[in-house]
RNA sequence: GGACCCGUAGCUCAGCCAGGAUAGAGCGCUGGCCUUCGGAGCCAGUGGUCCCGGGUUCGAAUCCCGGCGGGUCCGCCA
C-alpha cells in the first residue's frame, strides 16, 4: 500500500475545493521540496493564477499545510504515516504490481559467439538483465532472450580459420570462448592484411595512408602471434597458400545458410563452445536466458526468405548499387518517422537486401528475428537492448517494418540504447583481439574483494556476491545514454557511493533485527520518537512504492540506485547517534525496531530488482 | 558534410524526459569520532561562469534556437 500516494491525495483533496482546480492536475503537481520547509509541495502557479490565498487544514495524514511565498507547504503527519505503513507491512513491500500486466521480450548480450564477452558487453549484459528483473516484479509476463548471431560472415571467418587449423579441439586448460576468440582474431588480422597489401599492389592512391595502417596492423599482428606462435604461424601458412580467401568464406555462409550438413555440424559445434564459455562467465553474475535463438534456424525454417519475398513484392524496391534494396527515405512520411521513432530529418540509408552472392545480411535476418520475438511470445513489446552504434541500423529495422504492413511491430520495438564503454582510454575491438574481457574484469576486482575482505576480518563465503554488487552497481549507476569510462580502481572503491556499501548497510540493519528477541507490536510504539533522522528515514522509505514504480515503467534502473544511497545515507547516519536494541524505552525501541525492519525490507528488494543479492554477513 | 549522444565541483557522476525555493552525492584534500546493535561507518570543513550566447516563462541546469568542445554512426560488417 503507498501511504505517500493517499496523503498527497488528502492534500489535493484539499486544495482542489479551496482553489477550484480539479483534483488530478494538483496532484500531478505535487513535489518534494528541496529545503526543510515542508514535506509535500505544490507551487502555485503551475495550477492556478490565484496566490494569494490562505490555507488552513489539519487531517489525517497531513497535519499542517501553509503558504510560502507561491508555493504551499505541507507537512506529514509522521505518526498516522507510521501506523498505516506498518500496519500493512509485507516483505514485498513497495514492488507494486501493474494493473495491466504485458507481455514483454527483452533481448539482450546476444554478442557474437567469436570471442570472449568483453566490457563492452558487461554494460549490455548488466542493464538487460537489470531490465528484466525490474519489469517482472513490476507484474509483466516478462522472456529474455539472446540472440545467437551465427549466420553472418564473422562466424564464417572464424570456421575459415578454424578449417585452415585442421578444425582443433580447444585445450582443456584454456576457456574455449577465449581459445576462439583468439584464432579469429589472427584469422582475421592475417586477413586484412592481406586485402591491404593487394590494394598496396593494384593502387597508387592513399599510399601512405596504406602504409600507415598496414604498420599498425602488422604490431598488432606480432602482439597476437605472441600467445600463440604454433598456431599463428600455422594459420598464416595455410592461409598464404589460399588463393581466394574471400570466395572460400563467401562459399561457406552459403553452405551453412543452405543447411549443408557437414558445415552445420561444425559450425554448431564450435558457436556453442563459445556460448558456454559465455553462460560460465555470465553464472557468476546470476544472468540467465529463456531462449537462445540461432540466426541459422531464422535461415533454415524459410522465415528470412519470406520476409525477402514481401520486400521484393514492396513498391519501395528499388535497384541500388547492383543488388535490390529497400528505399526507405521516400516511404516514410512525418507521420510514419513520428511513429517508429525516427528524426524528421534524417536521411536513412537504403535497407540491401541480399549481398550479390544471394547470401543474406544481417539487418534482414533481424527482421525475420523481430517478427518472430513477437509471434513466439505474443509480445505486446519488444526491449532490444542494443549499443548506441546501431542507432541506424535498429532504425531501418523499425523503417522496414512499417514499410513491409507491420505498422504495430514498429512503434511496439524498443532500441534501449546505451553508449560507449571505454577502459581508461583503451579503445576496444574484437575483431583485433584487443579487449579486456569479463573474465579478466571479474578476477581483478575479485582479488581486491579478497584482500579486503581478510584486512576487515570478514566472511569469504559470499566475496563472490560483493563482487557482483560492485560490477553491477559501477555499470548501473550511469545513465544508459552517457558514456562511460570503466576504472577498475573506482570500481573496486567500497566506500559510500558502492553497491558493497549497500550491501553493509543491509547486513547493519538485518543484524539488529536478528539478535530481536520477540515480536514488537505496533500499538506499543511511541510516535513521538519518530523526529530528525527518523521521520526522514520514515518518509524515505514511504517514497520507495513509487521510485520503484516509475523505475520500472520509465525503464530507468538507476533511479533506484540513486534513491537505495540516499536512503542507506539516511540509516548509517541515524544508526551512529541512536541505539536501537540497547534503547531502554520500550516504546522507542519499538519504534526503532520497526523502522530498521523497514529499511532492511526496503534495500532488500531494491538491491533484489537490480540483480544484487543482500548479505546478511560480510 | 549530415544525423544522433554527451558537456554540472580537481576527478567520477545524480538532478534534465514531465521547469519551481539557497544545484546534490562519492572520490580527493584538511581536521575530528572506536567502553555500547558490524568503522566497508559517522561528524565538520574544502570545492560550482550547471560549456557559451540568445529566446520562452512569474520562474531555466532542466524547454526552444544558434554556436563551441568531445564521442558515435553514415558498409553487399554486425
Amino acid at each position: 500500500m503507498d501511504v505517500l500516494a493517499e496523503a498527497k491525495k488528502e492534500m489535493a483533496r484539499q486544495l482542489s475545493s479551496l482553489l477550484n482546480v480539479r483534483e488530478n492536475i494538483i496532484l500531478g503537481n505535487i513535489e518534494y521540496p528541496p529545503r526543510e520547509v515542508g514535506d509535500l509541495s505544490l507551487p502555485l502557479p503551475s495550477v492556478t493564477r490565484n496566490f494569494n490565498l490562505e490555507v488552513n487544514y489539519s487531517g489525517k495524514l497531513i497535519r499542517s499545510m501553509k503558504r510560502d511565498g507561491i508555493f504551499i507547504n505541507a507537512e506529514l503527519n509522521e505518526g498516522e504515516l507510521f501506523t498505516q505503513l506498518f500496519s500493512n507491512f509485507t516483505d514485498d513491500f513497495g514492488l507494486v504490481k501493474v494493473d495491466q500486466p504485458r507481455r514483454i521480450v527483452v533481448e539482450h548480450t546476444s554478442a557474437n559467439p567469436i570471442h570472449p564477452l568483453h566490457i563492452g558487453h558487461l554494460r549490455n549484459v548488466v542493464i538487460g538483465d537489470s531490465l528484466s528483473r525490474l519489469l517482472k516484479s513490476r507484474g509483466h509476463q516478462v522472456n529474455v532472450r539472446f540472440y545467437v548471431n551465427d549466420g553472418g560472415r564473422q562466424v564464417a571467418l572464424l570456421i575459415y580459420g578454424l578449417h585452415k587449423l585442421g578444425y582443433p579441439e580447444p585445450p582443456p586448460n584454456i576457456k574455449k570462448d577465449l581459445w576462439l576468440g583468439t584464432i579469429y582474431a589472427m584469422t582475421n588480422i592475417i586477413l586484412e592484411i592481406r586485402n591491404l597489401s593487394k590494394e598496396l599492389e593494384s593502387t597508387e592512391e592513399g599510399y601512405k595512408e596504406k602504409i600507415e595502417k598496414r604498420d599498425e596492423l602488422v604490431a598488432i599482428a606480432e602482439e597476437l602471434r605472441e600467445k600463440d606462435e604454433k598456431i599463428f604461424d600455422l594459420l598464416a601458412e595455410e592461409i598464404r597458400k589460399d588463393e581466394d580467401p574471400e570466395a572460400e568464406i563467401s562459399k561457406l555462409i552459403k553452405s551453412y545458410e543452405g543447411g549443408d550438413e557437414k558445415v552445420k555440424a561444425i559450425v554448431r559445434k564450435y558457436v556453442n563452445y563459445a556460448l558456454e564459455g559465455f553462460m560460465e562467465s555470465l553464472s557468476k553474475l546470476h544472468v540467465s536466458f529463456d531462449n537462445f535463438d540461432y540466426e541459422s534456424d531464422l535461415l533454415w525454417s524459410g522465415k528470412v526468405k519470406d520476409i525477402l519475398y514481401s520486400a521484393f513484392e514492396s513498391r519501395a524496391k528499388i535497384n541500388y548499387k547492383g543488388t535490390w534494396a529497400l528505399d526507405l527515405d521516400d516511404f516514410l512520411d512525418d507521420e510514419a518517422r513520428e511513429q517508429v521513432g525516427i528524426p524528421k530529418d534524417l536521411e536513412i540509408p537504403p535497407l540491401v537486401l541480399t549481398r550479390s552472392d544471394g547470401t543474406s545480411l544481417y539487418t534482414v535476418r533481424d527482421i525475420a528475428y523481430t517478427l518472430y520475438k513477437f509471434s513466439s511470445f505474443k509480445a505486446d513489446k519488444v526491449i532490444n537492448v542494443i549499443a548506441e552504434q546501431q542507432l541506424v541500423p535498429q532504425m531501418q529495422l523499425r523503417a522496414t517494418l512499417y514499410i513491409l504492413g507491420f505498422p504495430e511491430i514498429a512503434k511496439n520495438l524498443v532500441h534501449y540504447s546505451y553508449g560507449m564503454v571505454s577502459l581508461q582510454g583503451m579503445k576496444m575491438s574484437g575483431r583485433r583481439g584487443q579487449y579486456v574481457s569479463l573474465d579478466e574484469i571479474y578476477e581483478k576486482v575479485s582479488s581486491v574483494v579478497k584482500t579486503k575482505v581478510k584486512e576487515k576480518g570478514g566472511v569469504l563465503e559470499n566475496i563472490d556476491e560483493i563482487v557482483n554488487a560492485a560490477i553491477r552497481y559501477a555499470l548501473l549507476s550511469v545513465s544508459a545514454n552517457k558514456p562511460v569510462s570503466f576504472n577498475i580502481s573506482r570500481v573496486t572503491n567500497f566506500e559510500e557511493n558502492s553497491g558493497p556499501y549497500l550491501q553493509y548497510t543491509y547486513a547493519r540493519a538485518y543484524n539488529i533485527l536478528a539478535k530481536l528477541e520477540g515480536k514488537p507490536k505496533l500499538e506499543n510504539a511511541n510516535l513521538s520518537d519518530i523526529v530528525e533522522d527518523k521521520r526522514k528515514i520514515l518518509i524515505s522509505i514511504a517514497k520507495f512504492p513509487e521510485v520503484f514504480s516509475s523505475s520500472a515503467d520509465n525503464l530507468q534502473p538507476e533511479a533506484i540506485i540513486v534513491y537505495l544511497r540516499k536512503l542507506a545515507d539516511l540509516f548509517n547516519s541515524w544508526y551512529d547517534r541512536e541505539r536501537v536494541l540497547q534503547e531502554k524505552d520500550d516504546g522507542n525501541r519499538t519504534t526503532r525496531i520497526f523502522l530498521v525492519k523497514g529499511v532492511e525490507t526496503v534495500i532488500r528488494n531494491g538491491l533484489d530488482v537490480l540483480g544484487i543479492v543482500s548479505l546478511t554477513k560480510m
